[in-house]
DNA sequence: AATCTAATGCTACAATGTTGCATCAAAAGC
DNA sequence: GCTTTTGATGCAACATTGTAGCATTAGATT
């Protein structure tokens, strides 16, 4: 790649690693691409499947420790959601904590960006760190489909 | 057990489930009463030590069979909790569905009955089935105990 | 008591995530 | 550019949580 490029969606992902004090591989960089380019938060299994497209060798536990880092470093966050696996979304800059949707026919989790996750006020003594708020129901394009139930 | 004896809760968990048509089985009523007894919601390896406790032969598969059944029955309820294993609570009677806290230090999961978990307004064609708020952060006890990280 | 079948107990398996350790390679030093 | 350092990886083995199939048991009904 010559120099004089302005700075690409590859770029940013290198330079925020490195900011953070982390290597840089190929494994971190293609995840937090994959990330970066995803509309809703993405399991491991999804990350590693765009891993593979892109012909990077992927072991699950290396995965798992690249996503563990991205986390600490407050680079990614953890969603909860409501199956049993975690799932992962970039941290945008202004971020506030948004609720998101599970849809119980087709199993995506949907951002909604414009629902804030904000925590009540709680007994004394509760410190709250955050925020979780999850709708579980039909997503639009699955409620379309078939109200009856049919199919999925 | 004598008749003349006002309803205790051993009966009610037995009518709970006759009521709903199903078999009136040891593991079934232990389970209900160990959930009525408990102010949060169990794990299913806590309700598994309870029945333990008293001496009931407890196999895996049947315990997660008859949870699954009792959430079916609409007489318990999951909950998603912050940890990888589902918790469970019995419904009661004028039942709003409330928040949760997950304490991050000693684990343990709060009821916070006076929190709604309501739904916000969503975007056209979302059909939310229900809500899910979860908290995390430090409860009351391990709050006071140590700000400063050390200990649990 | 005999019958019917819902529930159980077992075995085997799937999915998700973790730990330990040897090896590799990214970044720094020379 | 070559060497060194150590963070990151890859592999094997394991832990936890949850499911599926099927023979057996026991709760309800007659
Ligand atoms: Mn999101
Ligand atoms: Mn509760
Ligand atoms: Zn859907
Ligand atoms: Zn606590």
């Amino acid at each position: 790649m010559p120099p004089h490029e302005h700075p690409a969606a590859a770029d940013s992902a290198r330079e925020l690693i490195a900011a953070h004090g982390g290597r840089v591989t190929r494994t971190r960089v293609a995840v937090i691409e994959a990330l970066q380019r995803s509309a809703h938060p993405l399991s491991h299994d999804e990350i590693g499947a765009t891993l593979d497209g892109a012909g990077i060798g992927h072991d699950r536990v290396t995965l798992y420790r690249a996503l563990d880092w991205l986390v600490e470093q407050g680079i990614a966050q953890r969603i909860a959601g409501g199956e049993r696996a975690w799932r992962f979304e970039i941290r945008r800059d202004g971020d506030h904590r948004h609720a998101h949707f599970h849809c119980e026919r087709c199993g995506q989790i949907v951002c909604l960006e414009d629902v804030p996750a904000a925590a009540p006020t709680l007994p004394a003594g509760f410190a709250v760190a955050r925020a979780e708020l999850v709708l579980h129901g039909a997503c639009a394009d699955c409620g379309r489909a078939g109200v009856e139930g049919k199919e999925g």
